[in-house]
DNA sequence: TTCCAGGGGTAGA
DNA sequence: TCTACCCATGGA
């Protein structure tokens, strides 16, 4: 496929108290195909393929009160081509939430204050419920390195776009054997669970796009009604659609908690105890001290002298 | 070789 | 509801 020309500057407005870097920064999303990030220039990079099967590359980048979106693509696009990207995009940077009561809560809580002067809270997420799915699904019982590879190989299944592969669709994975998506992708058991969501939705037995739009407790039943989607993925996918009431406790949270108590034995009822002070929010109060907790380490290794 | 990672399913109590 | 055991993959 030859390079793609750049087509169109779209632009969303920015909500208040929005920070891009904060936002697209504001988890591991980033780093999972078919998203690409260059720190340097701070722009966000997704290959996408639009409803009539357009492959296009949007570059998203900030500017003031504004969000640049670059459209690269073989041909200029119709008005409904250029309003769904734009409208995709605003869903990736999850700019419907509201975080003024987080950060109003936050305020009676002493050492979140760098939460709201940062404008952290808000994360990346995918354009679709089956896509965060599927990207929850291989972050389970495995490392985050891990995660990164088995999702690019899993790209590879997608539609081409220019030189890479958009992320693929329920159609692209439900013909597959396990054994077939399990050799492709080295996501071992997880191909069973994987197959069984694509062949589910192919059948139309599941319409999991509805999914975004269901209240928190009816979408967490959803999730954990799904093979190979527990406690842990269910709180996840309930915090990339907007919903904090759950803590999806894993090696990460419980590190962060273990770190930021100073607390060597630590249990999974003393982190449900203590984010209990942040009723409905306390997800999300979990995340930032995740991200608090990775940014300590971060400067203890950048203080610690090299070869040690 | 063993352990473990941004866990989950199943069986059995 | 809780526990024990098993599940695949690859790096340390």
């Amino acid at each position: 496929m030859t390079p793609f020309a750049q087509q169109h500057t779209l632009r969303l407005a920015a909500p208040p108290a929005f920070d891009f870097v904060a936002t697209v920064t504001g988890h591991g999303w980033l780093e999972l195909p078919p998203y690409q990030y260059d720190a340097a220039t701070q722009t966000l990079q997704r290959r996408q393929r639009l409803a009539d099967g357009t492959p296009v590359r949007v570059h998203l980048r900030a500017t003031p009160r504004q969000i640049e979106l670059a459209v690269y693509a073989a041909a200029p696009l119709s008005a409904a081509g250029r309003a769904e990207v734009r409208q995709t995009m605003h869903r990736c940077l999850a700019l419907d939430w509201s975080l003024t009561d987080f950060y109003a809560l936050l305020a009676h809580h002493p050492g979140y204050d760098w939460v709201a002067a940062g404008h952290h809270g808000r994360l990346l997420v995918g354009p679709t419920v089956w896509e965060d799915l599927v990207k929850t699904l291989l972050t389970t019982n495995t490392t985050w390195g891990q995660t990164i590879a088995m999702c690019r190989r899993l790209c590879a299944l997608g539609d081409p776009c220019e030189d890479g592969h958009t992320f693929p669709r329920p159609p692209h994975i439900a013909p597959l054997s396990a054994a077939a998506l399990a050799a492709q992708t080295g996501m071992g058991y997880r191909a069973d669970y994987l197959l069984a969501l694509a062949q589910r939705i192919e059948q139309g037995d599941l319409d999991v796009e509805a999914w975004a739009t269901l209240p928190a407790d009816a979408l967490y039943a959803a999730v954990r009604g799904l093979k190979g989607f527990g406690d842990y993925a269910a709180g996840t996918m309930l915090r990339l659609l907007g919903h904090f009431d759950r803590l999806p406790l894993d090696t990460v949270a419980r590190a962060a908690y273990q770190r930021l108590s100073g607390r060597a034995d630590v249990t999974d009822a003393d982190l449900r105890a203590y984010y209990e002070r942040f009723g409905a929010w306390r997800g999300l109060a979990l995340w930032m001290d995740c991200i608090r907790s990775e940014a300590m380490q971060d400067s203890m290794q950048a203080a610690r002298p090299a070869g040690t």
